[in-house]
RNA sequence: GUGAGCGUAGCUCAGCUGGUAGAGCGCCAGACUGUGGAUCUGGACGUCGCGGGUUCGAAUCCCGUCGCUCACCCCA
């Protein structure tokens, strides 16, 4: 797309500038974010985006792809081994565990947004700082802690009017019955190898549970033939899993039972689950998550048994403005509320006032440094979209009256210098 | 890490089998000396990503390189 001077320097690869009017519409969905949260209880946390490398080997998972080969680790000059975060859910329990919060006894539910890094070959929809908008529920192991959550979620979507997106819901066991499934999987796998596509055949050894994720056509009757988690769950993931569902049932909150679902982090224990919107390319999971009773444990809390979710923001804004366009809907692009324009010298100090008073009312006003012809200000308040245009000049000094001008209609009344405040005010007040 | 496609004006792009750059939009100015979004006229803006090669001559062909995009892998 853009071509790039030898001398010219641009952002790093897999790294992006967000630009306005496009950081407006990231806003407003934080935004909502935030108020949902706030519905639910959750509280916002900042933890650092650099921490010990150890904590994602400990908690994603050694073997990981994230950890073995996607990770931005570097040493420090004291020669500690540091990373920029992958994902945030381990830095929350770290936090969790290094503050003591368990202590509290009780439900700890914390959300956070903020940029992840991944070193990985950016495509549509995957950057190597990507940003993720996530919560956690810590400190119980209760079925009703994963609808409640999921009931959240379904809230935020509708808010972002993606209420078409589906949730796809599974469980992975724990590490009492995962074990034997895996088992039975591979002894399955063995059998059937050579009938797989290729990459198949090598997921079959390095990570079988990736087999059941294959979209190629032709692997689908032998993957469906394939032994079930679910039918390897133990009483109580069985349990669990069922409880989950019927909440969700009683709840109206729509779901599909992915037997196939996987998810790439080693933490995750009974539910995970994915929502996943169409027209996003290949990356279409929008948000991922699930329980993860272990975790605390492994970075040696006590225990503290979570559910959590990390939506994945730079895909949420693709499938907003998708669903938008779907729906021949527009984010309004909005500008000022005012523009002043002013001619001659005398006008610049009753000018400069007005402005000043109207931005005191958190009014958004644009203003010239410099008196500039009538036609052009006008044309430039038309430009940057301002509803109204206020006029003063020579007659509107000496008759006390500034001319106010709505852009949309371009209609135009004289107001009395001392109301112009006020009569704005109040017309940003109907103003969508 | 692997593969494919693409790099020409601020943006979107055209430029056939090599003859040394164009359109639309945008921007600036004027028609219209205090009334915008329309129209018309004029104007500014390009080391054709970079380096090398072939050729009398390269935006165009070849090689390399950098960058971007999409896909695989994996994941948000």
């Amino acid at each position: 797309m853009a071509s790039q001077r030898l001398d010219s320097i641009q952002a790093v690869k897999g790294t992006r500038d967000l630009l306005p009017p496009e950081t407006a519409l990231w806003q407003r969905l934080e935004e909502e974010a935030r108020r949902v949260f706030r519905a639910y209880n959750f509280h916002e946390i900042r933890t650092p985006i650099l921490e010990p490398t150890g904590l994602f080997a400990r908690s994603v998972g050694a073997d990981t792809d994230i950890v073995m080969k996607e990770m931005y680790t570097f040493r420090d000059r004291d020669d500690e081994s540091l990373t920029l975060r992958p994902e945030a859910t381990a830095s929350v329990v770290r936090a969790f565990i290094e503050h003591r919060l368990f202590n509290e006894g009780g439900l700890h539910k914390l959300y956070y947004i903020g940029p992840m890094f991944r070193r990985e070959r950016p495509q549509k929809g995957r950057y190597r700082q990507f940003y993720q908008i996530g919560a956690e529920a810590l400190g119980s192991d209760h079925p009703a802690i994963d609808v409640e959550t999921l009931e959240m979620l379904h809230l935020l979507l509708e808010r972002w009017g993606l209420e078409e997106s589906t949730l796809l819901l599974n469980s992975v066991g724990c590490p009492r019955c995962r074990p034997e499934y895996l088992r039975a999987l591979r002894r399955a796998l063995d059998g059937v190898r050579d009938k797989l596509c290729a990459d198949c055949q090598r997921r079959a050894v390095t990570n079988p549970l990736r087999v059941l994720d294959c979209k190629v056509e032709a692997d689908q009757p032998i993957i469906e033939a394939l032994p079930r988690m679910a039918d390897f769950l133990c009483p109580e993931c069985r349990q669990h899993f069922e409880a989950v569902q019927s909440g969700l049932r009683e709840r109206g909150i729509a779901f599909q039972h992915a037997p196939r679902l996987v998810r790439g982090l080693d933490y995750y224990t009974r539910t995970t689950f994915e929502i996943v919107s169409g027209a996003l390319g290949a990356q279409n999971a929008i948000l991922g998550g699930g329980r993860y009773d272990g975790l605390s444990e492994m970075l040696g809390g006590p225990p503290a048994p979570g559910f959590g979710f990390a939506i994945g923001e730079d895909r949420l804004v693709l499938a907003v403005k998708e669903a938008q366009a779907r729906q021949g809907r527009e984010e309004i692009e909005s500008g000022p509320l005012v523009y002043i324009a002013w001619m001659g010298e005398a006008a610049t100090d009753p000018a400069a006032k007005l402005a000043r008073e109207l931005r005191r009312q958190n009014l958004s006003v644009e203003i010239s440094p410099t008196p500039i012809k009538l036609k052009k200000s006008l044309g430039i308040a038309s430009k940057v979209k301002a509803r109204f245009t206020v006029i003063i000049g020579e007659g509107e000094l000496a008759g006390g009256r500034y001319q106010v001008k709505d852009m949309t209609t371009g209609q135009q009344t004289a107001v009395e210098a001392g109301q112009i405040v006020q009569v704005l005010r109040q017309n940003s007040a109907t103003v969508a």
